[in-house]
Parts: C-alpha cells; structure tokens; sequence
DNA sequence: TATCTTTGCTAACGAACGTTAGTTTACACA
DNA sequence: TGTGTAAACTAACGTTCGTTAGCAAAGATA
C-alpha cells in the first residue's frame, strides 16, 4: 500500500467523520461523500470495503483513544478528587481534539450492525463502568456527597459528551482549560460556598 | 374531520415520534411507518402531507411545551435559587414526559428544510437565553458562582437534554423527582461542603 | 335508496441508494 | 521500453425511497 492510497484513505475518512457529523450517517449518501473529496462515488471502492466500515473505523477509533487517554492520565494518585479531575480532563480532551468524529461516536452508532453494534456496546459500557468506580470511591472516602453513583455518572457524561454541540475550537478557550472549568462546575457546582 | 381521522393521525404522529428517536428520521422510511401502523404507506397520505410534516409537528409541539412549562413555574418570585430550580424542573417535565419527541427534538431537528429550520432555531435561541437571563441574575445577585453564563448555560442544557439517553420511566423516579436531584446536582456539584 | 366523505387499497412513477463490473489512465520499476 | 499496479473512470445492477393516481369499501347523511 503506497503513501498515496494511505493518504487517499485517511482523506475519505476524515470527510466522512465531518459529514457523517453534519448530515448524519444515514443521509449522508456514497455520492455526497464522493462529490466532497472530487472524485465519482464507484472511485472510493478501490480505498474501502464498505460506508459501513466507515463508521465502524470512526466509532472504534474514538473508543480506543477513550481507553488510552484515561489510562494516560491515571498514574500514582488515589485522591479521589485529583482522580476525578483527570479523568474529565482526559475524556474531555478526547472529545475537543476530535469533535466531528465523537460527535459520530456519541450519535451514528446505532447504525452500526452485528456483530460490531454489540461489540461497542460493551466497550461503551466497560468504559462507563470505570467512571461509575471512580465516583464510588469519592462517595465512599466521603470526599463527594452521598449520590447515587450510576446516576451521576449518567449526569457526568451528559455534560461531557454535550461539548461538540458548544464548543469551537477557533474560540479562546483550549480544550485543557474547558476541561478545567467543566471539572469545576462538575465539582463545585453552581452555588458560593 | 372526524373522530376517527384525529385518532388515526394521532396514531400515525406518535409511532413517527418513536420510530424516529429509534432509528432517526432520514432511516426511518414511510413503509417502516406504515407497517408499524398495520397499513399500506400509501395510505398514510390520506392523514398527512408529507414525511417532513411529521417531523415539523414533532419538533414545534416541544418547542411550545417548553416555553408553555417555563412560564407556567415562574410566577411571582425573584429568587434566582428558586427561579433556577423552577426552570430545571419545567424543563425536565416536558422532557421526561415526552421522551421520544423530545429526543427526536434534540437531535432530528437538522433535517428540517426551510423555511422551518430557520424558524426552530429562532426559537431555540430565544429559549436558551430565558436561561441565560436566569444565570445572570443569579450571577449578579452574588448567589450563583463567578462563571461564564454562556458557558454555565450550556452545560445546564447537555445535562437536562441527555435525560433521554438514560431516564426510564418504568423506573423508580418520577419526572418531578429526576428534576429535583437534577437541580441539586447542578447547584450544589459533586464535592461534600 | 342515492349521494358524499373518509380511509384504505394496488400500481406505479421518477429519483436516489449502495455497490459491482469492466475499462482506462498514469506512473513506478525492471 | 515493457510490465505491473494503483486509482480513477463510465455504465449499470437491483433495491428502496417519498409520493401520486385512481379506485374500492364502508359508513353517514339526505
């Protein structure tokens, strides 16, 4: 496979993660697909298999960077809110630094078919279940108040996965410091101590 | 119009509504429609005009839902706590009681055409700047925390319209119940005082 | 009983869909 | 210069799409 065929592929998948994000997969057809990169729709079968395997390339793509980037970031510390920090700053970072393809992540993979559907769905769900821990433990240390922790693990991805409906990258704020002031607001809430 | 021709076209609206959330509007075909109704998809256009025009019911139904429960809870009072826990528990009624609409709110609006779009989106800035005002005063009042209200009200908004993706209401808390610890948790955030 | 309206049906339209077959073009390398 | 390969093309496949036309059945109204 020569760079330019590598070069092609990577091009025909990041088109396809910014237009499965703007139109959604399913109106997003091969010819739309062919017309935004130049060439005619029957051209891109010589780079992929499938516009299934499109999704499939972006969904587990992000789902990886999911997993390394939460285990990057938690090293030595067992300060449940230094933890807690961490990992919103590396989801965060995740979804900020890849906002066409999480936004396809978090909305086109019920698209998906088996056997890949399900094989998501239980990485999705291993994935939760580290957030789910990490805020049991601050319960249980008595350093977060007495929630329910699948509850607000639920809340706690709400607001993560709810960023590439705001956030711009041209704007002031990096993603380190979004993820910074989202930790904040998770930690501290609204009102003045 | 008769009896009958309401409740068919009621039927027809609200399987549009589930379908819709499901399987999203541009996968969700007229025959899929039909058949979950027990009819012909030919037939569905003796009670419709088009497969937009159940998108646009859907979508401006919720609209009027949310402007309709926000001012019904804001009477008299000016206390920005109160004000705030009022407009998180509006919202998060209309959304709980109307999950598949709602849904389909949140994320179909996008295959509107114009000149509907326009006109939904016009509708959803004036709705997000009811919060915003909120956010505000709390702000100014010195009751809410130094944040930025643009930025406070869109994590307000990804927490309340994630509802969907995880709120069941064959489980144990009501709508009024979900909004309260909703509200606890926006005000009060994660960490013990 | 005769007429009108509602609600369904079958058949079909033209357009768009994902994908395949077969061919041409361009370039790398012997 | 001749050969092999990658990457594009045109043409077309069978399917599905939203929608329309025209008609039949059923019930209400006169």
């Amino acid at each position: 496979m020569t760079i330019e065929t590598l070069n092609r592929k990577d091009q025909i998948n990041q088109v396809a993660q910014n237009l499965f994000r703007e139109k959604g997969y399913a109106a997003t057809s091969m010819r739309d697909l062919a017309k935004a990169i130049g060439i005619e729709a029957a051209s891109l079968y010589s780079h992929i298999k499938s516009k299934e395997e499109l999704l499939q390339n972006i969904c587990f793509r992000i789902a990886t960077e999911f997993f390394d980037e939460y285990d990057r970031v938690q090293n030595g510390t067992t300060d449940a809110k230094v933890l807690f920090r961490n990992a919103v700053t590396a989801h965060t970072r995740v979804v900020a630094s890849n906002l066409d393809a999480s936004t396809v992540f978090f909305n086109e993979w019920r698209h998906l078919n088996e056997p890949s559907l399900s094989e998501f769905k239980k990485q999705r769900a291993l994935y939760e279940d580290r957030f789910k821990s990490l805020l049991k433990e601050g319960v249980e240390a008595g350093i977060f108040r007495d929630v329910q922790v699948s509850f607000a693990m639920r809340l706690v991805f709400s607001t993560l996965n709810g960023i590439p409906t705001w956030y711009r990258p041209d704007g002031p704020l990096s993603p380190d410091q979004i993820a910074e002031q989202i930790a904040d607001f998770l930690l501290e809430g609204l009102l003045k101590k």
